[in-house]
This record gives structure tokens, C-alpha cells and sequence, in this order.
RNA sequence: GCGAAAGUAGCUCAGUGAUAGAGCGUCACCUUGCCAAGGUGAGGGUCGCGGGUUUGAAUCCCGUCUUUCGCUCCA
């Protein structure tokens, strides 16, 4: 494990010195979980993301895209729970370092403490009176019970004001005056309370209801819910149909580590998939399937990959399933499928008072469309590919390279044209060789150094093939390609070259793999 | 957020109170010409940032930011 948190290590900076990704205002110190793509990222990342969109858009005539706006009207956020669900008052205890929700703490008090002490009032009552005791009598005539209640009241009443003013301070001091010990510690050395919300927010000008506080979306899948009808009728779908995504979303994450696993703006490539009500079993275990396929069309090797399904469900979700990844950290979280049945829909229906009826015409009914959803966090994609790309070889002279052995299709620089010398005109010749190939393929030109040292450089930043033009090449237009896991070389026409690189790189090859 | 550790050149790191360093990388020129580390030269750091102690601070102290690890959280 130690060896492979420091191949992490090494990816990490391998990455930063070859562009890939940078920390983010790095100058300014950097912003804690926020990083930016750099030229050789930003070339994968966008091949990672065509991947994923020609997989689900293109080759499927059922799936189309969109393209929503993160700003989304505050009711969204409402109707799809999340203003409730990511919105914790958390403490913790500084002796067992455990952290609690400040509510939860107070209605487990209200529960364990003052209620178990009136059913044991209750209790000894009842023996004493044996027979002829009314409990209702008793709760609501005896003094000590009724102090109880008179307390229970005042926390509650306590409670639900600090909740409601969101005072943070009165809500330690009601902790702190109810005198509650950690359950793990005992202790009652507490921290402030502090109002986590995960979404963040912003204002804006204004909004027809009056309020002004809207949310940077945390999730890309509303866009989608609430543009479904739009799209059912305006592109005529017919069901089982899906709507696809990519886009940013923004979450005030508490604790964000590990790179660009987990950061607090990061991008999401998203289907969701409208089938009939009754159906999604079905179509749930298809795109489990489906998605698993897309992953291990890659080529990285078997095992790489894994199942994990959800016993404890979110919110919305009726079935849940994980496809983990063999990061260097460990199998984690790379896509989740999860058979959100009607939940989204119906809430929305709900809160905007509008239908989203679909009409079967084959049923001759309209309903709700339940939900599969796809969601996959593209830059969980690109550590991944990264990463598992990463390879330290020992040569058979005894010296060692360091190679980003990408599947060709997703490579920043497809093909890297070099002269072999600065001289003799052989420069010219590689530009007008890339003149040709810059149509079709991401080129990378370098005359500097010796070749050696720029298939290496070439090998850093992954690109699959190296071009040379030697003196031979102005005789008879021949130029030598290199492969860059084999390093092998062989001598081929430049006329060839388009097709040989095209064979390799195209992305037609990987979808293929996938019907 | 709590606890621990760390932050010195693009990268990896040395330097524990007294002139800011090395290797690799970068740039220029020369040499060589098909698998990195030949020669010469150059550039690059107010030692994360801000205070304090001291005649003197990269070094000691405090704060702060960032990173890593553990806990915690995770749709």
C-alpha cells in the first residue's frame, strides 16, 4: 500500500510538470480542492469527455444531449431535496475528535435522557398503583412527569429557534446547557456549531418569487429533469429515451482530498434515461451493464474494475449501484447508476404545478417516466486514465523511462514530428509533413535535443507515435514511426502515414467494441 | 472541522542561528546524429505568507494559507 501511495505521489507531480493539472491561483497559495487543467490535461479531458458523448449521443439515434445553465431557479434545489439534505448543523467533540449533527445530538438528549425518565416515573408508578393505574392520568396530573414535559418543551422550543435563525451560537449554548457528553468520550468539550451547506450560494437580481439567493447547481441531473418535457416534445421522443449532459457542478465538500478525486468544482458527464414505470429493473441492469462495458472498452486490464452496490439508498433512489475503479488509493467511486424511479419528476410536478406527463400511445395512458440515471465524474476519469497510464519502465540498457501509455484515442498529441538534425532542410520537411497531418491529428513539432531525449519527452506526455525525418526521408519521402510502448521503429511512406495513425487513434474503433 | 506531519529553484531534495545550495530539468551556443543525463555559458528562489525573539532567522516562537496522512463526511 505504501509503494502504491507513492506511485499516487508520483502521478501527482508527474502530472504538474508535464502539464497536466496545476493547483488552482497557485501564486496566490492556491485554493484549497480547486485545480486547473493544463494544456496536455485539457487535451485528455476533452478526449475523455468525446468519448463519453459519442458513446451516448452518437451511436444511440434514443439519447440526445443538452446543455443547461448551472444558475437554476432556488425551487429546483427545493423540490429535489437537496436544500434539506445538505443542509447540517454539525459539532464536534475536540477529545474523541467524532463529529455529530448538532440537531441530531439535542433529539437523541430529548429522547434517551428527559422521555426515558418519565417511562420510568411511569414505570415505578405503575407498580405502585398496580391495577388501578391511568397512565394518562398520571402523565398529565403528577409534578415530576410534568417537569419533564415542561423541559422537553423548552429544548424543543429552544431548538427549533435556533434552527430557524440558524444561530449557531445559541445552539452550542443549548448543547452546552443541557450539559450533553459525546457518546463515544464522554466529554463535554465541544467545538462551535457550524452550518454546513454543501451547495453553494450567490445572488441575483431578482427572482419573480422575490428572493434573490440562488445556488450554484450541485448536481448536473436537474438541468436535465427540468428540461425533460422540452426535449420529449420538441425532439418528438418517444420512451425509453435519454437526455445526456456534460457540465460543471459545485459542491462546498467539508472535506476535499486526494487530488482531483474529490474538489469543490468538478464536472459530470450524465444520462438520464426515461422508461416506462415498471420497467426500470430492466433498464437499471442494462445500463449497469452498458456503462461497465464503456469502461472496459478502454483496455485497461481486468480487474481494474468493480461493482458496489448501495444497501444504504439516498434519497431519491429506489436501487443504486457504484462502478469502482482501482485507483492507486484503492477501489473507489468512478460512476454511479442509480434507478432514481419518479422521485425527481414527481417532485417537480409538485413544486412548479406542472405536468410532466408523458402519453404512451402504445399504453394509451400518460404517466410519470421513471428514472436510471448515469453519472460519472469526469475528472474521477481523468485520474483514473491518468494514473493507470503511468508507467516507470526499466529498459534493457539498464536505463529507465517514464511513459504515459494512454489508449492512442485518448492522448493529448497524437503524433510528434521530429527532425533528426537541425540542418540540411530536414525541419522544413517535418512542417510540411505536420501541414498534412494537423487535419486529423493533434501534432506536436521539436527540433531541440538529441532524438533519444524527444521520444522520451514524448513518452512523458504520452504520445503514442514519433515521426523521424532523417536524411533519407529527402530522397525517397520515407520517414521512420516510432511506437511508443514498443519503441519499436519501422520505415514507411509518407503517404502512409494518415492511415497508419488513423487506424490507431480513431475512437471509431473503441465504440465498436461496445455494440 | 479535529489531530499529526510537511512547505527552500520547474521537479526531487540538502542546508538546525552568520554570504542561498546540489542533481535533474529549462534557455543559448558548440559537438553528436535513432532511444535521456558530452562541452561552454546563462536564467531561475525576498527559503509559502505575516508577525515576533535576536546584533543577526530558511533555521527558534506565534498566527495564517496550502499540501499529505488519520478521523469525520460523501447523492
Amino acid at each position: 500500500m505504501a509503494t502504491q501511495e507513492d506511485v499516487f505521489k508520483k502521478v501527482t507531480s508527474h502530472a504538474k510538470e508535464y502539464g497536466f493539472v496545476f493547483q488552482s491561483s497557485e501564486i496566490y497559495d492556491g485554493l484549497s480542492a480547486v485545480y486547473d487543467y493544463g494544456q496536455t490535461g485539457s487535451a485528455l479531458k476533452k478526449n475523455i469527455k468525446d468519448y463519453w458523448w459519442d458513446a451516448m449521443v452518437k451511436m444511440n439515434e434514443n439519447i440526445v444531449g443538452i446543455d443547461s445553465s448551472i444558475f437554476m431557479h432556488p425551487k429546483t434545489w427545493k423540490a429535489s431535496g437537496h436544500v434539506d439534505a445538505f443542509n447540517d448543523p454539525l459539532i464536534d467533540n475536540k477529545d474523541s475528535k467524532k463529529r455529530y449533527r448538532a440537531d441530531v445530538l439535542v433529539e437523541e438528549y430529548i429522547q434517551n435522557k428527559l422521555e426515558a425518565k418519565i417511562d420510568k416515573e411511569v414505570k415505578k408508578a405503575a407498580k405502585r398503583f398496580g391495577e388501578s393505574f391511568n397512565e394518562t392520568e398520571f402523565k398529565t396530573t403528577n409534578p415530576r412527569v410534568l417537569g419533564y414535559f415542561e423541559k422537553i418543551n423548552n429544548v424543543e422550543t429552544r431548538l427549533k429557534k435556533v434552527q430557524e435563525e440558524e444561530d449557531m451560537e445559541g445552539f452550542k449554548q443549548l448543547i452546552v446547557d443541557l450539559e450533553i457528553p459525546c457518546p463515544v468520550s464522554g466529554s463535554k468539550n465541544w467545538t462551535d456549531v457550524r452550518q454546513f451547506n454543501l451547495m453553494f450560494s450567490t445572488e441575483i437580481g431578482s427572482l419573480s418569487d422575490g428572493s434573490t439567493k440562488i445556488y450554484l447547481r450541485p448536481e448536473t441531473a436537474q438541468g436535465i429533469f427540468v428540461n425533460y418535457l422540452n426535449v420529449q416534445k420538441t425532439g418528438r421522443m418517444k420512451i425509453p429515451f435519454g437526455i445526456a449532459q456534460i457540465g460543471k457542478a459545485f459542491r462546498n465538500e467539508i472535506v476535499a482530498r486526494q487530488f482531483v478525486f474529490r474538489m469543490r468544482e468538478f464536472e459530470q458527464m450524465e444520462m438520464q434515461f426515461f422508461v416506462r414505470p415498471g420497467e426500470e429493473n430492466k433498464w437499471y441492469e442494462y445500463w449497469k451493464e452498458t456503462r461497465m462495458r464503456w469502461h472496459k472498452a478502454i483496455g485497461f486490464s481486468e480487474g481494474s474494475h468493480k461493482f458496489h452496490d448501495h444497501l444504504k439508498l439516498a434519497h431519491y433512489a429506489k436501487a443504486a449501484a457504484d462502478i469502482e475503479f482501482k485507483f492507486p488509493f484503492g477501489f473507489k467511486e468512478l460512476e454511479g447508476v442509480h434507478s432514481r424511479g419518479n422521485f425527481d419528476l414527481t417532485q417537480h410536478e409538485e413544486f412548479s404545478k406542472k405536468k410532466l406527463r408523458y402519453f404512451d400511445p402504445e399504453l394509451n395512458e400518460s404517466y410519470v417516466p421513471n428514472v436510471v440515471e448515469t453519472s460519472i465524474g469526469v475528472d474521477r476519469m481523468f485520474l483514473a486514465v491518468l494514473s493507470t497510464a503511468f508507467t516507470e519502465e526499466k529498459l534493457e540498457d539498464g536505463s529507465e523511462r517514464i511513459v504515459l501509455k494512454f489508449p492512442s484515442f485518448l492522448a493529448p498529441y497524437k503524433v510528434a514530428v521530429l527532425p533528426l538534425t537541425k540542418k540540411d532542410g530536414l525541419p522544413d520537411k517535418a512542417r510540411a509533413i505536420i501541414n498534412t497531418l494537423k487535419y486529423d491529428f493533434e501534432c506536436y513539432y521539436e527540433e531541440k535535443d538529441q532524438i533519444g531525449k524527444r521520444y522520451r519527452r514524448q513518452d512523458a506526455i504520452g504520445t503514442p507515435f514519433c515521426i523521424t525525418v532523417d536524411h533519407q526521408t529527402l530522397k525517397d519521402n520515407t520517414v521512420t514511426i516510432r511506437e511508443r510502448d514498443t519503441m519499436k521503429q519501422e520505415r514507411v511512406a509518407i503517404d502512409h502515414l494518415e492511415k497508419l495513425i488513423g487506424d490507431s487513434v480513431n475512437v471509431k474503433h473503441i465504440l465498436k467494441k461496445l455494440n
